[in-house]
DNA sequence: GCATCGGCTTGATCCATGTCAACCGAAAAT
DNA sequence: ATTTTCGGTTGACATGGATCAAGCCGATGC
């Protein structure tokens, strides 16, 4: 019988246990590339999962920080606040990404963090993330890479936002969005988009009917198929294409 | 006799070599908050210096990454190259500052770096940090610090390219410099600048003579005194007045 | 079943910035 | 000293996206 959990009490209690060690998301979250042993080590790090409703802050710019979070399941935007009432969403990020590390610069939070849908994340206390990846260094190592990509992916947010046009951007973004989708196992070609015209505007630098036209530009195309949030790519490389060519 | 290096053979010998221990540039570089036996072994670390003269490539897009830099004296920039030809400028780095944390990712450096004037730096080979900092805490947690301040300065720049105005954004650019040039003991309020109005277009996501109509405007209104790159801040409050206001 | 509300779409118009072009001045090359 | 080159400034005009405004649709509440 595969796929069934034996029902005896050591396997169940190590299933409720939060454990990066029985975690699909291994792979693509902070315990890539660990050993077995290795990863037993993490788990013990791990303490505290937690469920983040719709809508609630996850963390709030200006509290003081103490952990980083990976997202277990769901999905979230972080934003940043200017005094004059201007904000910014910096990030849209779903399961096995990590939140917070925008926090270890000054020990307090910079941005906020918000679910856009009912979610669950893993705590990772910050301090003994550091000890132990002292001990292991794979942990090290790929910590260290995760940082840099997070350095490398918003360089190629400002190459969006500095040198792309409006239809350009919301490619970008589609074509960003569903190659993650498909990293997680999810179609790459339909999805729902969690997040509203104005947020992703407010991440690509536009303003909300901007998105709605382009998003209405790529239907007539023939590039998409859109109906509220649900999103259908029906020709990759128009988009594709759309993006690399300069006009 | 304070401040006069004795003339025995040990001490000018440990002057000649490079090392962070009596490096002027430590409190703002990689050794800060280290002691006095950490710095030392930190010096084992780093071993080369090299001088790069102004135009060229300390590394390139592409290039396998082993080490990051720390600039020990003149002025860089960054960029990012599209396969389109498009490119964009991802930030300017001075004396004490990092370069290279993009390469951590994927092993292989991501953007160019370019000297804007002849340049010294520090090469610090990333697998012997990585090994170091396993051994000195201090060292591994503020070298967590300077990556993620690294990602909180790209947010803001998001939000620059994001949000602001052609006017903002060159404010925010200019408060931004002289801010850097007077934690590295130089005036706040005057200055030159290394890079031309292009690479400041590219870096605000404007084009040159955009920047250059708004160097006009602010030498008209007052608050800055321009020629050709030299800069002489009039009024502070008068830029911070113009990039905190909502028009 | 009807009203309300938030998110979305679409049209008309406006404006900030891009584009194109001419010119200037400083510095480098001859 | 003269010419060339490069970076910078300024003007005239074009345009992409913002703004303002109306209306639509689906979800939620009464």
């Amino acid at each position: 019988m595969p796929n069934t959990i034996p029902l005896n009490q050591e396997i169940s209690l190590s299933v409720i246990k939060t454990a990066c060690s029985n975690c699909n998301l291994r792979e693509l979250c902070l315990p890539f590339g660990l050993s077995l042993e290795e990863l037993e080590r993490l788990d013990d790090l791990i303490s505290t999962r937690r469920r983040i409703k719709r809508g609630d802050h996850l963390y709030r710019a200006g509290e003081a920080f103490d952990s980083i979070y990976a997202i277990r399941s769901g999905f979230f935007k972080t934003d940043v606040l200017l005094e004059d009432g201007r904000d910014q969403v910096t990030g849209f990020q779903m399961a096995g990404e990590l939140l917070g590390l925008d926090g270890i610069s000054t020990e307090h939070h910079t941005c906020n963090a918000i679910a856009l849908e009912d979610s669950e994340i893993c705590a990772i206390p910050f301090s003994r993330l550091e000890t132990l990846s002292r001990e292991i260094h794979n942990l090290q190592h790929h910590f260290h890479k995760v940082m840099s990509r997070e350095i490398v992916r918003d360089h190629g947010v400002m190459m969006l936002l500095g040198t792309m046009r409006a239809e350009e951007r919301l490619a970008a973004f589609l074509l960003n969005l569903s190659q993650r989708f498909t990293a997680r196992g999810f179609s790459h070609a339909e999805f729902y988009l969690r997040m509203t015209r104005e947020e992703i505007g407010s991440y690509l630098g536009l303003k909300l009917e901007t998105v709605s036209r382009a998003f209405s530009k790529f239907q007539e195309e023939g590039y998409i198929a859109v109906q509220q949030k649900h999103i259908r790519i029906l020709n990759v490389n128009g988009l594709k294409a759309l993006m690399n060519h300069r006009v």
